[in-house]
DNA sequence: TTAACCGGGCTCTGCCATTAAA
DNA sequence: TTTAATGGCAGAGCCCGGTTAA
């Protein structure tokens, strides 16, 4: 797609007046007010019908209004957008609602991220077009949009957006994986282009660093398998493999291994938390008489033991041990972790009363679906009747 | 038939700081 | 000097079911 020629974007901004002209509910509403003058940026030039340097827009407050928008949080957030003459609230709001945004939503959006309102409705098109290369529907955009505002407003530029999505194919990501991106962490799209192709080449970088022979194969199945990545500083990535490759006292092709598997996806998690968990995890597993062995097998086997935050994790091996769960049987199907303390300490009475016993039968009961683990708990039951 | 393995779905924004342009 | 654009950060798991092996 060509970049936006200025003229057509000075044609396609829809501006507040031509745009209330053809606004559904929303402007039923505004009948009854005088026009905002938020258009009015005087086109013979005269600036005394423009308000005052730093004050704010009387009225883009009373359109702000009018459509539901929380100006207090606009306030807060963006306080210039206040104050300024040329908005397109209401052309934002009318192009939101024709893809099936209530109006709830649409002042909840240019409520969390004012500067929408700074959009012109042909920059909007373009930039829907585009994720519309990704997502089939129009709903799914707006729940995104709902969700986070800002992933989608906040750059103005059209031609980097599309120049990211061709970046990340050319990766060899697949549509499933970009929809899931664009899902999960729609940052990644707004990122300037540059930014992207550092981490990509950050983590080409540490695949060479470690040895292995298909950098490009590995930053891929990095970002396939955590797709927040790519919103998060090489600082970040690199910095934790080093403490992982410290920590874990960890060989080139090990940690090749790791990184490239279930590793990748504790690699966007900030280093501090990182750190702290590996040492919380270390002592706790010592305290409990484990080897360091033990705990390196536990991490490589299962790396998310460490996305766990502390006092869960200890109260999740507390109740598995009181339940009679061995640290070994543990390590051995760390899968167990991932249930929540509830549903294991649950799931282990239930057990119990039905005379269950974990050293005979092991624990891979307790890592099952609610209706798989109903299904056995029935079979039990009847077995004793 | 059952257990075990394993991959995948869901999910992650809102704020602040810095930089560059106007 | 102000403002828009952009970079970076903190925060902190759970569940399901298809496939394969026994």
């Amino acid at each position: 797609m060509a970049m936006v020629p200025r003229l057509r974007t000075l044609l396609g901004l829809h501006w507040s007046l031509a745009s209330q002209h053809s606004f559904g509910p929303i402007t039923e509403r505004l009948t009854s007010v005088r026009l905002p003058r938020t258009l009015c940026s005087d086109p013979t030039g005269n600036d005394k019908l423009k308000p005052p340097v730093n004050t704010e827009n009387e009225s883009l407050l009373e359109s702000l209004n009018l459509l539901g928008v929380d100006v207090k949080m606009v306030r807060k957030r963006q306080p210039g957008v206040l104050r300024k003459t040329s908005t397109n609230e209401n052309g934002l709001a009318q192009f939101l609602q024709n893809k099936g945004a209530s109006c709830r939503v649409i002042a909840s959006i240019i409520s969390r991220y004012p500067r929408a309102i700074m959009r012109s409705i042909e920059h909007l098109d373009q930039r829907w077009d585009l994720w519309r290369n990704i997502f089939k529907t129009d709903s799914e955009i707006v729940t995104i949009l709902e969700r986070s505002p800002e992933s989608f407003f906040r750059s103005c530029d059209n031609g980097n957006l599309e120049k990211n999505i061709a970046f990340l194919i050319s990766l060899g990501l697949s549509t499933k994986d970009l929809h899931r991106m664009l899902t999960t962490a729609p940052r990644t799209f707004s990122n300037s282009l540059e930014l992207n192709k550092q981490m990509v080449k950050c983590l080409e970088d540490i695949c060479v660093e470690l040895g292995g022979k298909n950098p490009e194969q590995f930053a891929k199945a990095v970002i396939s398998q955590n797709v927040y990545i790519l919103i998060r500083s090489t600082k970040r990535v690199r910095t934790n493999v080093v403490n992982l490759r410290t920590s874990l006292k960890m060989g080139d092709s090990e940690l090749l291994a790791l990184l490239q598997g279930p590793g990748a996806e504790i690699l966007d998690l900030s280093n501090e938390y990182l750190k702290k968990n590996f040492n919380g995890l270390q002592q706790k597993m010592a305290s409990l008489g484990c080897h360091k062995d033990v705990i390196k097998k536990l991490i490589i086997s299962y790396p998310m033991v460490l996305y766990i935050g502390l006092t869960t994790l200890s109260s999740k091996l507390d109740c598995l041990l009181k339940g009679g769960i061995t640290m070994q049987q543990i390590v051995d199907k760390p899968k167990v972790l991932e249930y929540s303390t509830a549903n294991i300490t649950g799931r282990i009475e239930e057990l119990q009363r039905l005379g269950y016993d974990f050293q005979k039968n092991g624990i891979s009961i307790l890592d099952s679906s609610k209706k798989r683990f109903a299904a056995k708990i029935e079979k039990l039951a009847a077995l004793q009747d």
